[in-house]
DNA sequence: TTGTAGGCGTTATCAT
DNA sequence: ATGATAACGCCTACAA
């Protein structure tokens, strides 16, 4: 009549399994975890039948109380929406179900207050780890405050925190799009930063300043501009400079929202994108080849970056100490923004 | 020397507090979780003045045992780096934390082995409601199969499941696109779909024929294709289309991945948007304000989805049975890929 | 080769 | 107004 066993409230325990075959409950558990392989044939057969029969799947928060062990992981992300998350979320979710863990999630907006409600709530769910993504905007001291020292996290993009970090060499692949700019004649370089407080922001613009200093370009204040990297607020800066008359003929943005809401002014004003001006993004958003023209970015291997996240902290939850920061390569993709005839990839 | 208490493996307990308190863990307890009003404040005080010293918070694995219920809602996605689901994700995220409640989620790639395991994990972690969305595409018996009839599921989208459903009237949706294409005098309109297997496809079809006879023209099974509704899916299907010679004036496409895809294949072949063929998408993805011309489609309040379901789970989960499908209103953007003067918003 | 008993940290029941 | 005790489901010494 109901030969599926139903998944109710009352799901079968050990101990369930335990009197379905005839055995005691250690019995069942040790069969189960692989211990012991000193058992009668019949006895593990039993058991494994039962367990069939009965559809018994241990629980997770029982394993997980007498183990201290969850085999979850915590992701805290500013904001699942933006663009560049998703591959991180994907790469660590992707192998964090391969490796049998289980990821949580949560947005913070780069609120403090949500980044330490966020640390509390996995605290408290005994995530085996943490993988703290997209700082290094907000001084980040409440978060090494509030860990202890000894706790399993990871940090991808660039942050001050005592723990493993992820990420490429910002300052580098900055002053290589800056390169690529002044490849192509350009030499009125201007760049759209973030906020001067962030430490991306100071990473990537000394990455501009060495670019024009390779480049033999002086560096002028009047082209650095500030901005909250976000499309509003590229198109907003991006104005602004049209409007005040500047001079320029090449643009690198430190994220590709920025670049787009800054093409998107140069186009209202009937600037041409590259014939007037070139530019080039930061984070090669997979909206970005999209676009017309095609934006030029600067891309990383942003799915590595979770996926390595979540085997650094496996390696470390199950004893091997493998615990080491990573630098990744970038990527240069000229596209049709920055390259009258695009198509080539430079990687470092 | 060490005045912030540190969060190592030992962290305090129930017993830990007690004690420093000067009374009984069954005290702490009831002080915490809010039970009997009848303490003496100086109890309450000792109690309280304990947690802080020791920086107690509870071990929410053992509450979930004791309890059997966690706070935790699983959000089951075919790909969170697809852009549609980056609102249901932040909407249920959000809804959940601001209620005290914790997402777990996973991606499933439509896979139904995927959405079999996922399923068992979050049951074998005990989530108090799991999310599924996307679905309609597959088959989703397995997925029934799998599920108590008791649990705490909702679904969004298109689906034949036995849960509380979310989603919008896709089939007068896409009817009322259709309807603004033939306003705008548009007469010869083609629809890229999706399989005929998928119920969202089923659905949406039956909005596109729908549309036509109410506009009076006649349906053209030569106009009617069918595609992954993907980027690169869009884009053959498109490419097909033109070298086949056929004659379309209009697109409507039932996913605005597919209908980027068709965009640039026209592109390619130097027809222009809107003036040879006038193109409408589905789904209102946040890249498709962003393409030239920008794209118009129908957008869902799809951020409510997600947070609409988590409400849902949460009062069934707490006793009280809200646990209704609903249906939100959809809204036609019209924007310059299919209005020569584009810029108005049609909302039913 | 297998079973018994204790405890992980909490809350609920039953006393006092 | 507060405490002792048991139980949630599991694993693991320690015994046999």
């Amino acid at each position: 009549m109901c030969p599926t066993p139903s998944r109710e409230a009352g799901r079968p325990t050990v101990k369930t399994v335990a009197e379905q075959a005839g055995v005691s409950s250690t019995t069942v558990s040790r069969v189960l975890n692989g211990k012991a392989d000193s058992f009668t044939e019949s006895t593990k057969q039993r058991v494994f039948d039962a367990v069939r029969e009965l559809d018994y799947r241990p629980n997770s928060l029982a394993v997980g109380l007498r183990k201290s062990t969850t085999r979850t992981i915590g992701l805290v992300i500013p904001d699942i929406a933006n663009a560049y998350f998703h591959q991180i979320a994907r790469g660590a979710e992707d192998t964090a179900m391969a490796l049998g863990y289980t990821v949580i999630f949560c947005n913070t907006d780069r609120l403090v207050e949500k980044e330490l409600l966020c640390l509390d709530v996995l605290t408290d769910k005994r995530v085996d780890g943490i993988i703290f993504t997209g700082a290094g905007i907000n001084n980040d001291r409440h978060v090494a405050d509030r860990l202890s020292a000894s706790a399993n996290v990871v940090t991808i993009g660039a942050h001050r925190l005592p723990f493993p970090s992820i990420g490429v060499d910002d300052r580098a692949a900055i002053a290589a799009a800056v390169a690529h700019l002044a490849e192509q004649g350009r030499q009125k370089i201007a760049c759209i930063g973030g906020q001067a407080s962030w430490l991306l922001h100071q990473e990537r613009f000394a990455g501009y300043r060495d670019g024009l200093r390779k480049a033999g370009i002086r560096f002028r204040r009047e082209l650095a501009w500030n901005s909250d990297l976000t499309l509003s607020s590229g198109q907003e800066v991006m104005e602004q400079a049209i409007v005040s008359g500047l001079d320029f003929d090449a643009i690198i943005a430190f994220d590709d929202y920025a670049a787009l809401g800054a093409m998107r002014a140069l186009r209202q004003h009937g600037i041409k994108v590259p014939t007037d001006v070139a530019v080039i993004g930061c984070d090669d958003l997979s909206i970005s080849e999209l676009v017309e023209p095609p934006l030029s970015s600067i891309a990383f291997p942003v799915y590595e970056f979770g996926a390595a996240a979540v085997r650094i902290i496996v390696a470390k939850s199950e004893g091997k100490h493998s615990g080491e920061s990573m630098q990744f390569p970038y990527e240069i993709r000229a596209r049709a923004s920055s390259a009258p005839s695009a198509g080539h990839s430079a990687a470092v």
